[in-house]
RNA sequence: GGAGGGGUUCCCGAGUGGCCAAAGGGAGCAGACUGUAAAUCUGCCGGCCUUGCGCCUACGUAGGUUCAAAUCCUACCCCCUCCA
């Protein structure tokens, strides 16, 4: 950490949205260099969703960045908050976690988690430690620090409000116990989406009323998932996991849209601004193929999280399948005994999972997206042979290829 | 406590007695094309089968009126607004 002061403001503000404010920072990076104190960054996350994607890297990779200048980074996981449930969703009230599953859930972070920060210089910390303790009175107290109508300048709140929508009391909540939080790790530096910026910014206020200083506030943007339009969500289905297999991911991110692609490049990976405008401005002029760059996007992403040779692979197959439209190497193989029974052939696919139901079967055939041995079967009422052993490969879409061996 | 508005298929959002498995958009899926699972275009998009213009389930819940209800009536549940 021998950067100039204003080096490091630099390579942390990258890429943020929201500093606030840049003096107190500045301030803390100068008093961290002359005591050798590093600064505590925290940030916090859902415990009843381990399954990190891309979407949290963004703010991962920002607290990787500080503790390359040798800061100390507190990963918070909300089980406190988790367990009161968030009832916002009104159809299904979010189960309430067990103390076993919410340490379930941190091992599973644990796991991913490493894949991007150092783990010498990050503590893991559940935020029930200090919230359970402040008990009824300690939170009403808590409670007591702010006021409604603060509350309610959050822009979340406020359109709810408007839009006649359910805000319950103990949203009000949320906020205070998570700027409580940065009370009792006395945090110099809350890091976030921009979607958390109140949340952040409440953090500060509770701190000053513990007679503490506040935290530097730096929220980060929000990554749109595959579809491009939503923020990337686990519950919305449009995120790449980075747990997921090698080929999903590399497929996953060839999907997204040529428009999305600098998105990512610039959000997930470590490019610089200026080297992405560089991308984006060699596929204007025709330099770069679109398909390269984005597929060198899809290789970097996998070979973060899995390494460079399962990037080379995944390529390999993705050139395999999609641009000439074998099958991939490895395939899942499904067994299905001799039988003299006829088996209409749409049944087998639900039975094989490649279709959801009978309809979705039926119109996958008719739609001409199932091949039987590379010959398609349009013929709903077609039944499949399976008096005698043989080998087949059935492909459905493009995607979903099955081996499938009758025996 | 009072007055009023509202709950529709994955999401948003039309629909106020039959032509409604229900407009439109989004998401999703398939096909064509291609440069990829981009873009674009086309089609599909509750389930079941004997694929008929068939059956079952669906418009907050439970009943009722009617030959026929998402649409009308009754009760209940939930959400929101304003007043107190």
């Amino acid at each position: 950490m021998d950067a100039t002061v204003d080096e490091a403001l630099a390579y942390l503000t990258k890429g943020a949205v929201d500093l606030v404010d840049e003096t107190l920072l500045k301030k803390k990076l100068e008093r961290s260099r002359k005591t050798r104190q590093p600064l505590v960054v925290k940030a916090g996350f859902d415990p009843s969703a381990p399954d990190l994607h891309l979407g949290h890297t963004v703010v991962l990779r920002k607290m990787k960045h500080f503790q390359d200048l040798g800061h100390t980074v507190v990963f918070v996981i909300g089980d406190f908050t988790g367990m009161i449930g968030d009832p916002t969703g009104k159809k299904a009230t979010r189960p309430q976690l067990t103390r076993e599953q919410v340490e379930e859930n941190a091992q599973t972070y644990r796991r991913q988690v490493f894949k991007i920060l150092d783990r010498e210089q990050t503590s893991i910390r559940f935020n029930s430690e200090w919230l359970s303790q402040l008990g009824a009175e300690g939170f009403i107290r808590l409670a007591g620090k702010y006021t409604l109508a603060r509350m309610l300048e959050r822009d979340d709140f406020k359109k709810r409000y408007q839009t006649q929508q359910p805000i319950h009391i103990h949203e009000l909540l949320y906020p205070l116990a998570q700027a409580y939080d940065s009370v009792a790790l006395k945090a110099d530096v809350e890091l976030g989406g921009t979607d958390q910026l109140f949340n952040l910014l409440v953090g500060r206020d509770i701190q000053r009323e513990f007679g503490q200083e506040e935290q530097v506030v730096l929220t980060m943007p929000l990554l749109e998932g595959t579809d491009g339009v939503e923020k990337m969500s686990k519950s919305l289905g449009n995120y790449i996991g980075i747990n997921e297999a090698p080929a999903e991911i590399y497929g996953k991110v060839m999907s997204v849209s040529d428009a999305m692609m600098w998105r990512y490049y610039l959000l997930a990976t470590d490019r610089t601004p200026a080297e992405v405008e560089g991308l984006k401005a060699a596929v204007a002029s025709g330099e770069l193929h679109p398909m390269q760059a984005k597929r060198d996007l899809a290789s970097t992403l996998v070979s973060y999280y899995h390494g460079p040779k399962a990037a080379a692979e995944a390529g390999e197959q993705f050139t395999r399948v999609f641009s000439q439209r074998q099958e991939p190497e490895k395939l899942e193989e499904s067994r299905v005994p001799c039988s003299d029974a006829p088996l209409p052939f749409y049944k087998l696919l639900t039975e094989l999972g490649l279709a959801s139901s009978g309809s979705e079967a039926k119109r996958l055939m008719q739609q001409g997206g199932v091949t039987l041995d590379g010959a398609k079967v349009t013929d709903i009422a077609a039944a499949f042979d399976r008096n005698r052993k043989a080998c087949y490969v059935i492909k459905v879409g493009k995607l979903k290829h099955r081996k499938l061996v009758v025996e």
